[in-house]
RNA sequence: GGCGGCAUGGCCAAGUGGUAAGGCAGAGGAUUGCAAAUCCUUUACCCCCAGUUCGAAUCUGGGUGCCGCCUCCA
């Protein structure tokens, strides 16, 4: 079986073959520090997220490298609206950034390199650039030219004299004048008053956007790299051109394969900043919905395809990571001690006929494209017995103790412990509420009394009050009442 | 105007030639003072038109609708 990507580059699915047998270099493309994440960006990193655990469950060695932009307008803008500077929002917001990821279980990059702390690189990126003619300066600013670069255009499918100048309606009319050709970009931007700017041949400036990644590129990984990552929205004109520069300095090609992901969208339209349809990662976590769920609701959908996020949708994805994460509680709380965690990729050979093919399936599915949907499905299909087996073990069935120490269910929990993991979905602790178990019970008889007198208005009143505390009560035959934080 | 993508049950969403995964919601049953939770069971011919084929959601052509990008963007 073959990994099979899509690729931006050809628009179509190809076999993935690594430059290296068995070694994969990436370069994700990442955030320009100026605010909080949003769900669009956590989106797209739990899709690399994936990504990159596959390739690693699959045997490869993965070098994953990652960028900060912390040199940018946005930035600029924001430390003068606040007074302070463009370094204090940066750190902050790369702090915010971690701790996100950290929520969602996206592993860390291997390194993640600034814009600030890559200068050196960026520098005599340029410099390769101008020695070979393909960049020109212009008062204090360099720029690259497009039309010297044959292949400019091949990733985004555009040809340039089709394209309708500023349709966006966002460019610059004094920058325009400097430039030779319209869609020419700033690989060095002069210095304006007030802002910080570094040394460099063409005088004090900072560097442009498209710029920094093709350095980092370069600096962490090399001319040619397995995996570049990143949004749709990057596709054109910030991969186009790190392609042009990287490429034109090299001569080689910069990735063999490119892939996007699909944007999250609000009541149809881009979840973005400047929009202010948005809703950051934080927001959403502090507003109780758990890590996994939003990890689960990204997953659902292709990562190629748009994903339109409302409140159903995520509320449909709390209900199904509830019964996942049952089972998968199952194997982590060792319910039954026959259950262990999985270390490392199983070995089929080894598994029972119906869990090796289940095995097989989740690894077709993720061969093709990264097809988590379908994926998913294997993991609702290997849950159910768990998770109808850690219900009965939470409402102290005394058969299902019985049940949980045989073999085949243990191996089956570990099986979906092990997948779900390729998929950074892990076990979560449910919300503990704060009352002491001895307040509980008290309640709880409380209640026994009053449903003993027939006051049902009273035992419902309490049910609700615990119940507002997530404490949840589970009436059982013989008048007995158990209950469970949830 | 150019480039790219999408259209599957009430909602989300897999499936790219052989007779529709999975999740949520709904329905029925077990259980309950009533619930909740849980368990079991259950629900679609795939935007429209034409064509290719023994056979199409799946291929071709033509429509319609929606989205992204065309120098802020994951």
């Amino acid at each position: 079986m073959t990994l099979r990507l899509t690729n931006t580059l050809s628009r179509h699915l190809e076999d993935f073959r690594p430059l290296e047998p068995g070694k994969v270099s990436i370069y994700c493309c990442g955030v320009t520090v100026y605010d909080l994440c949003h769900l669009g960006h956590a989106r797209s990193y739990i899709a690399w997220d994936v990504l990159r655990r596959y390739l690693i469950w699959r045997g490869y060695a993965v070098t994953f490298v990652q960028n900060y932009t912390d040199i940018d307008d946005k930035i600029l803008n924001r430390a003068a609206e606040e007074g302070s500077s463009m370094q204090a929002v940066s750190e902050r917001n790369i702090d915010a950034f971690v701790a996100d990821m950290a929520r969602l279980n996206i592993l860390p990059a291997d390194r993640m390199p600034r814009a600030t702390q890559s200068l050196g690189a960026i520098r005599a990126l340029i410099e390769v650039l101008e020695a070979k003619g393909a960049a020109y300066s212009a008062d204090g600013d360099v720029y690259f030219a497009v039309m010297k670069h044959a292949g400019y255009g091949k990733l985004s499918g555009r040809d340039l004299s089709e394209q309708q100048d500023n349709a966006a309606g966002r460019v610059a009319t004094e920058e325009e004048a400097r430039k030779q050709h319209p869609f020419d970009f700033a690989l060095w931007k002069g210095t304006k008053p007030g802002e910080p700017s570094w040394e460099s041949p063409w005088g004090p400036g900072r560097p442009g956007w498209h710029i920094e990644c093709s350095a980092m590129v370069r600096e962490e990984l090399g001319d040619t790299i397995d995996i570049h990552l990143g949004g749709a929205d990057l596709v054109f004109p910030h991969h186009e051109n790190e392609i042009a520069q990287s490429e034109a300095a090299s001569g080689k090609e910069l990735a063999r394969y490119w892939l996007h992901n699909g944007m999250v969208n609000v009541g149809g339209q881009k979840m973005s900043k400047s929009l202010g349809n948005f809703t950051t990662i934080r927001a959403l976590l502090d507003s109780g919905v758990s890590p996994m769920t939003l990890r689960l609701f990204t997953l659902q959908a292709h990562y190629r395809k748009p994903l339109d996020f409302t409140a159903e949708a995520l509320e449909a994805a709390a209900t199904g990571w509830k019964g996942l994460n049952a089972a998968l509680s199952l194997t982590a709380a060792g319910c039954s001690t026959a259950i262990t965690p999985a270390q490392g990729p199983s070995d089929p050979a080894a598994l029972p006929p119906d869990l090796a093919a289940a095995r097989s399936r989740f690894a077709a599915a993720m061969d093709d494209d990264l097809n988590t949907s379908a994926a998913l499905a294997v993991l609702f299909e290997l849950a159910r017995p768990l998770r109808a087996l850690a219900n009965r073990l939470e409402r102290g069935d005394g058969a299902a103790a019985t049940e949980a120490t045989d073999p085949a269910l243990a191996a089956r929990g570990q099986l979906l412990q092990e997948l779900a993991a390729v998929l950074g979905l892990r076990p979560e602790a449910t919300a503990a509420g704060t009352m002491s178990d001895a307040e509980i019970e008290l309640q709880i008889e409380a209640r026994r009394a009053a449903k003993a007198g027939r006051d049902f208005a009273t035992a419902d009143r309490i049910r609700d009050s615990l119940k507002a505390q997530g404490i949840e009560l589970i009436d059982k035959p013989g008048g007995l009442t158990d209950w469970l934080r949830s």
